[in-house]
DNA sequence: TCTGGGGTCCTAGGACCC
DNA sequence: TCTGGGGTCCTAGGACCC
């Protein structure tokens, strides 16, 4: 087995990948500036961003840096498929896989024959070569260090942080870099002086609590010192499922608002089902003309899947915020569903009286699973609240 | 620079319980 | 009757990520 010294975490990012997809499938493309999307760019190729061309930026703007760009619009599915075929290979490289967006994801590759830097080059050979699509790898000893790895070695790039070098690494780079900085941190601590990672790490971290919020302040005083325990972690299950739709400047009137609300019912419901899951929280968010959002929720005794019972819920809360939308223009509507569990959950009824929180009530509720299902059947309970008994999934989540 | 669609996590207050 | 400390759940908002 090869000694690696520690730094067995590979961050796979793709590049460019909506674009590159593009750029793979019609060869017309290729060495072109490609921009994904029409109202804002989904993604650039290299090629357009060395215009100045950036994701989220409005499709204006996007023509003006860059007019000999090639807009198309996106083709979700193709990504789709492209992300599952990367996947593939990830997984045949080693188990310890864990999918962070459709185009990124951490593996653990402790352990494996080859050192970590030549699984990385070979992941990269064979993404290139089977799927066609380019990737940027990053090799460290932390999660962290290796997503900042490969955003530094962007695009088509490998880099190894060994671990003598973390520090000397880690230090120079812009606060930004850190996972979790965005522009409000970053200007936050740009009025106190604080400017790199470095700086960051030369805080206390009672002060950093003071500035961010405990959470947020602990968790970067952390990473600016170098310190990321996280492990790889397979089998990661999405929280909330969401569907939106940007509205323009026209306004609309709650006939139409309506008919938009049922559509994105019908599309989440669609997909609720197709992944087994059932959900207990629904959230309608809105924006409005001048960017103020402001969302809307209630959460459901029993866990559904059933597009009516959702839009039921959706029409009660999208009544509920009437007064607040007014004569303010709205601008995007969207419902994101959320409190997810596994459809094949059966729900137990627990006696009255009998708190799940305790053991005596949950053992006998399980073992009445048992004998109706199987010994086997239980793998994991949820307990989804006082007075709605216990969720128990009859297979794996 | 005027902005899409999909997510994650944290915070804070109030209700309610022991 | 008044009081403390700790916990969970729900709701709303905010920051961040790709």
């Amino acid at each position: 087995m090869f000694v690696s010294g520690g730094a067995t975490i590979l961050h796979a990012d793709l590049d460019a990948f909506y674009a590159s997809v593009e750029q793979r499938d019609d060869p017309g493309l290729r060495g072109r500036p490609v921009i994904v999307g029409g109202g804002v760019v989904l993604a650039a190729s290299y090629e357009a961003k060395a215009y100045g061309v950036r994701t989220a930026m409005g499709g204006g703007q996007a023509r003006r840096l860059c007019p000999r760009a090639v807009v198309v619009p996106p083709r979700m599915s193709a990504y789709s498929a492209a992300s599952k075929a990367v996947f593939a290979v990830f997984r045949a490289t080693t188990p310890l896989v864990e999918g962070l967006s459709i185009d990124e994801a951490f593996l653990d590759v402790h352990g494996l024959r080859r050192s970590p830097e030549d699984v990385a080059v070979r992941l990269r050979r064979e993404v290139a070569e089977e799927i066609g699509l380019p990737i940027t790898v990053g090799v460290a000893r932390t999660k962290f260090l290796a997503k900042v790895a490969s955003g530094v070695a962007k695009p088509d790039g490998l880099l190894v942080v060994p671990p003598d070098g973390e520090l000397e690494f880690l230090r120079p780079l812009p606060v930004r870099r850190l996972w979790g900085v965005g522009r409000a941190t970053a200007e936050k601590l740009a009025r106190f002086g604080v400017t790199t990672v470095g700086d960051v790490a030369d805080m206390p971290e009672s002060t950093l609590v003071t500035l961010l919020g405990p959470g947020a302040g602990r968790h970067l005083h952390a990473l600016a010192r170098n310190r990321d325990p996280r492990p790889v972690r397979t089998g990661v299950r999405r929280r909330s499922m969401g569907s939106q739709r940007a509205l323009g400047r026209r306004r609309r009137s709650p006939a139409e608002l309506d008919a938009m609300l049922v559509g994105i019912v019908d599309r989440l419901g669609g997909r609720l089902r197709k992944a087994r899951r059932v959900c207990r929280t629904v959230t309608l968010r809105l924006r409005f003309e001048d960017f103020a959002r402001a969302t809307r929720s209630h959460t459901l005794a029993q866990a559904t899947d059933d597009t009516e019972r959702i839009l039921e819920t959706a029409r009660g809360l999208l009544a509920a915020a009437a007064p607040m939308i007014g004569t303010r223009g709205l601008t995007l509507i969207g419902l994101s569903l959320g409190n997810l569990h596994d459809d094949r959950a059966v729900q137990l009824a627990l006696p009255f009286d009998e708190d799940p929180s305790k053991g005596g009530a949950v053992d006998g509720a399980v073992d009445g699973v048992r004998e109706r299902f199987g010994s086997s059947a239980i793998t994991r309970a949820v307990l989804l609240g006082r007075d709605q008994g216990l969720s128990v999934p009859l297979l794996p989540d």
